[in-house]
DNA sequence: TTATATTATGAGACTCATTCTCATTAATAA
DNA sequence: TTATTAATGAGAATGAGTCTCATAATATAA
């Protein structure tokens, strides 16, 4: 399935319509494999050419979120970060608290127990955040 | 130890005074085992009749988490959360989707496991953020 | 103690990411 | 095509949290 169809078909569940914007915006996010803040993927737009209103940008991510295109990631430090989830199986992260750089990771051990945890409270599990705060390699060693 | 010696301790570390406001805020803090954000805790001091400012409120609560006396919690709704860290041990958070309700946590192949990912990447964990987003039991049952 | 030096506080201005408003523009339906 | 309706852009508004600076309180020296 290609990136536009991808899009319109989120769109057209959602009963909106394809615009220049969205895809141009859908386009810059599954092209990437970085995890950036809006003002980044609007610059980015923006340096490209294609000049997209930053009130857009957060719109349009709001529904790529919604339909599971995109992930949104808080780092406790006042800026969402979105990645592209096309293609990519779940993960969590880690973030190195130093230079910032982002690793993704993925445990079935983690994953299963979560659920053991969660149903031993009698709950249902929904979603989770599990995020490691480390020193990595580079910045160790310094 | 008591409260007020913890305090005391805390902040002479830090080369800071010992104030009525800080105490008032520790005092508010240390009382309860709730997760309250900064606004609460503001609220509950000046409908007891203690006058502290917010920006105080804010100032203190750094010092305290600094300090390992309390813990902030991001849940990802914009409003930090934080919750007195006296005699706790260590858990993580599952937080209701519908009513907001917190419980607590904790579980070693969990803790341990963390520690194995973060050696495999060759890094050094710092800190870590578990949540499980979860719909409880009562309102799992409407 | 009392005076002096220094830090803490309060009020409100400010920041910054994000959301909202609303007039204008563009996409779809007829 | 035009009519209808939704989307966009510009910038105002929001809200949690931070900063400023004049005033008040605490700690230190005498």
């Amino acid at each position: 399935m290609s990136s536009s169809d991808t899009l319109i078909k989120a769109l057209k569940k959602e009963g909106l319509r394809y615009t220049h914007q969205r895809q141009a915006i859908w386009d810059e996010l599954s092209a990437s494999d970085e995890h950036r803040d809006a003002e980044e993927i609007y610059l980015a737009l923006y340096n490209s050419g294609l000049k997209v209103s930053r009130a857009t940008v957060y719109r349009t991510i709001d529904v790529l979120v919604k339909n599971n295109l995109v992930r949104k990631l808080d780092l406790g430090d006042g800026r969402a970060r979105y990645e592209n989830k096309m293609d990519t199986a779940h993960h969590d992260h880690l973030i190195c608290v130093q230079c910032g750089k982002i690793e993704e990771f993925m445990d079935n051990v983690i994953e299963n127990r979560q659920v053991v945890i969660v149903e031993n409270f009698g709950y249902r599990l929904i979603r989770h955040i599990h995020q490691l705060f480390v020193i990595c390699d580079e910045c160790g060693s310094k």
